[in-house]
DNA sequence: TTTATATATTTAAGAAAATTATATATACAA
DNA sequence: TTGTATATATAATTTTCTTAAATATATAAA
């Protein structure tokens, strides 16, 4: 599973969001739909997934309950209210920031004089 | 000097865009710039900042020239052949990566039956 | 039947990248 | 002489991610 340089540092929130859009996932779900939704230009490794999960769950942001479908076993995770609270928070920021690197890679604004002179 | 997590990953990128557009800056020029560029939003530490041009430097990615500006010694960075061709394949990669985001940050479309139905 | 593929989680080891903190040095204004 | 702004450098630490390997089941193909 390769993935983009560029997820470093927006992987809790990219998982805070399928969560709060979709109440209940499971770790291999999560990767499956971010690949879905990213064109396959984003494919999580799971040892980066799973210890993600793990850390926000010891934060008390969302709560795993375990199933066995089909004779595997799957852990569901669902967001605790803070979980919620914290997903509205790190996605508001995160659109943001987006906008910010929009401007920062605009092609540099070309200021004519000649537009001016003419 | 405080940051957003966000730029993680992103910050190489940035730096080398940012050059491309200017020809030569300094370390401190480059801070300032990407904070008056994002309305204060990102702020560079400059221990990331000077390790990464470093690095960039070590790679042939661009070269450095030291001048005394005001009793006070400044170092120009500025883009190799290979760092020009370098940003310009970041920054497309970036832009393309920040669509994505855009889509996955995106308020998860609510398909409603009833209008299907009505 | 055994091989390959897909599903599913876990975790260790290591590398990469950033934060935090500190040091050094000059100019200038209060 | 104190504080603020300018300017670079770097060490120590932490965070975060990659790579890799282990475990286990279901199913389809050969």
């Amino acid at each position: 599973m390769a993935s983009s340089e560029f997820i470093k540092g927006t992987l809790k929130t990219i998982i805070l969001k399928l969560l709060a859009e979709n109440k209940q996932m499971y770790g291999y779900e999560i990767s499956q739909k971010v690949e879905e939704l990213s064109g396959s230009e984003i494919k999580l490794t799971y040892g980066a997934l799973y210890p993600v999960l793990y850390k926000l769950e010891s934060e008390g942001l969302l709560v795993a309950e375990t199933e066995v479908v089909d004779g595997r076993a799957r852990k569901y995770y669902s967001l605790t209210p803070q979980g919620v609270e914290l997903a509205r928070v790190k996605v508001s920021e995160l659109q943001k920031f987006t906008e910010t690197l929009k401007n920062i890679l605009l092609p540099a604004p070309k200021i004519s004089l000649e537009i001016w002179g003419s």
